[in-house]
DNA sequence: CTGAAAGCGCTTACAG
DNA sequence: CTGAAAGCGCTTACAG
């Protein structure tokens, strides 16, 4: 029993049904029965047992040809935002003979059984509780653009935001407008800050006033654009030109333009951040700032397949190069 | 061994690896070999083992709790439209305790020993010797919304094509237009045959006759939809509504129109099919044939988990009900 | 409720 | 290149 006396750390090597009987002083049957449920088990032994078998990470030895690596990827909804960077993992799953298993938050706290080798998040890191179970069984978690600033349990994978937002600022400057308001996600929201940082630092720059009202931060949906955009118009003096910080939001902003009769691009002319699909189908096409959703995937793919080796990693936060892309719902002023 | 000499039906029993060795005459040691890829057997001895595992359906077995089920979906391309299938597939796997791999076409073929329960794809069937050996393996295959006929080998779920074809162009002959053109997918694909038969069906009943050059069907993307719309466009008499068969033809085609300086919906009237997420963020919004996308989704998966069970199913193809959607695209003639 | 013992399916070091 | 034998991790019928 070389592993008994080891100080905290439970040992590199597999427990097996007999680690755990020699911990809890029974048979390895008893442990047996725990683990396929069964109901001889007296109460007590039964609640030992489980306990050490969380401890220890036990999990069921594979036999026959390895089963297929897996990489759970989790997600709330799945927009058009969501499926590129989904699409991502897959293809770099693909490469690195891994498959990718798309599950919903609401599914619950991670199978530790299923053998997953990592898992990757959108937006948001696991709750605390689920993180530590999580880092106890060694499975790497790499989170995609977060929300918040990310714990210090976990790898991350985002944008520049905050050149992305300097470089959406800039071109409507270039433009040569000066009432440019900002239209963001939701306040709290690292992303959403580093963007409107972006705007404020392009807008101070250029030398330009930020006008009261000119910064609302509704959310990053279509309705939130729609609201936020419907208050923007309402100012006095009106903006001619509004930068949202995602597509959605732009949409919704262009809805409420048209709603009060202003022609997008030539009344008002927006900026949208993401380039998904809906900002090529828009009407008029949507002057956007690309994120690199698709390689954001892979690389959180690839980063969780590292990290899952136990390879070092350069950073624990990746910054992947934004590029505006100009169509044509921006025009001079 | 009971299962010798039992005629052309390999028993039901799972393969061991003994099975295998009395089969080829050898020993379970050489069996093991094979199967894990060790050099010290003959090449002759080695395919043999091969032929007898694959022909057995042998499978690893499987230790400890049971490895949550799993279902792959494979998909091309992972738009909205995908997206919302897949949705569909999750949560109805996670109402059935089963998660969902999502794989790309060219992943190659299923990995039998992946211990999937089912496969779903989208829009095509698998290639035939792909199909035949998942048919061999027990493994049910349903094809969603599938572009040509499912073959015998297939359950399929799709939408009510035809209805909605209808419903779509009633709607815009209620609006009071006779001059409707039908823009539509790849001609040979069974969903644009259907739709297109749904609109010529509408026309006849209501006595309007389709125009020559009416009906186009360069296919089901945005720029499908951009070609399409042109071409309807520049006929004369030219169209005042255009039926598109998918969101994103529609989207193409409001950009046609605008490119001639056409209004939408003044000056053309514009139904989709689809109502996928693009359909309400742009502008004007779009009125369109709603596809149960997510429901079709669930019901897939179901029937996936259902026939690979044993159990029987009511219908090999069933078809969902389609709903007219309408938002500001479309106005009276 | 517990565990000794038999057994299953598989792997592997080793003798031939 | 092959297989007898030992062994591993697990399960289960059964005796206590």
């Amino acid at each position: 029993m070389p592993d008994i006396g080891r100080g905290d750390a439970v040992s590199r090597r597999r427990a097996t049904l007999a680690t755990i009987a020699a911990a809890a002083g029974v048979s390895v049957a008893t442990v047996s029965k725990v683990l396929n449920d069964r109901s001889d088990v007296a109460p007590a032994t039964r609640a030992l047992v489980r306990a050490l078998l969380h401890e220890h990470g036990y999990v069921p030895p594979r036999r026959g040809p390895a089963q297929p690596a897996t990489v759970e990827v989790r997600v709330d909804e799945l927009s058009a935002y969501e499926s590129e960077i989904i699409k991502g993992t897959i293809e770099a799953g693909a490469a690195a003979g891994v498959s990718v298993v798309v599950t919903k938050r609401t599914a619950g706290p991670l199978d530790l059984t299923a053998g997953r080798r990592a898992l990757i998040t959108l937006f948001e890191e696991p709750a605390p509780a689920q993180l530590a179970a999580l880092t106890r069984a060694g499975l790497p978690v790499v989170v995609v653009d977060p929300l918040y600033l990310p714990g210090a349990l976990v790898t991350s994978v985002g944008p520049t935001n905050f050149a992305g937002g300097m470089s959406a600022t800039q071109h409507l400057l270039s433009l040569g407008h000066r009432r440019i308001a900002y239209l963001g996600g939701p306040a709290t929201a690292a992303s959403n800050q580093a963007r409107m940082h972006g705007y404020r630092a392009a807008m101070e720059a250029a030398d330009v006033p930020v006008l009261p009202g000119y910064v609302v931060t509704p959310g990053y949906c279509y309705r939130d654009g729609v609201r936020g955009g419907a208050a923007l118009l309402g100012l006095s003096p009106a903006p001619t030109a509004v930068f949202a910080a995602c597509d959605e939001a732009a949409l919704g902003a262009i809805h409420a333009a048209r709603a009060r009769g202003l022609r997008v691009p030539e009344d008002l002319s927006v900026v949208g951040f993401d380039d998904t699909e809906v900002a090529f189908m828009s009407s008029p096409r949507l002057t956007t700032v690309r994120q690199p959703l698709h390689e954001m995937g892979g690389v959180a793919l690839r980063t969780a397949l590292r990290l899952s080796a136990g390879e070092e990693i350069d950073s624990r936060h990746v910054e992947l190069a934004t590029e505006l892309v100009v169509r044509e719902s921006s025009l001079a002023a």
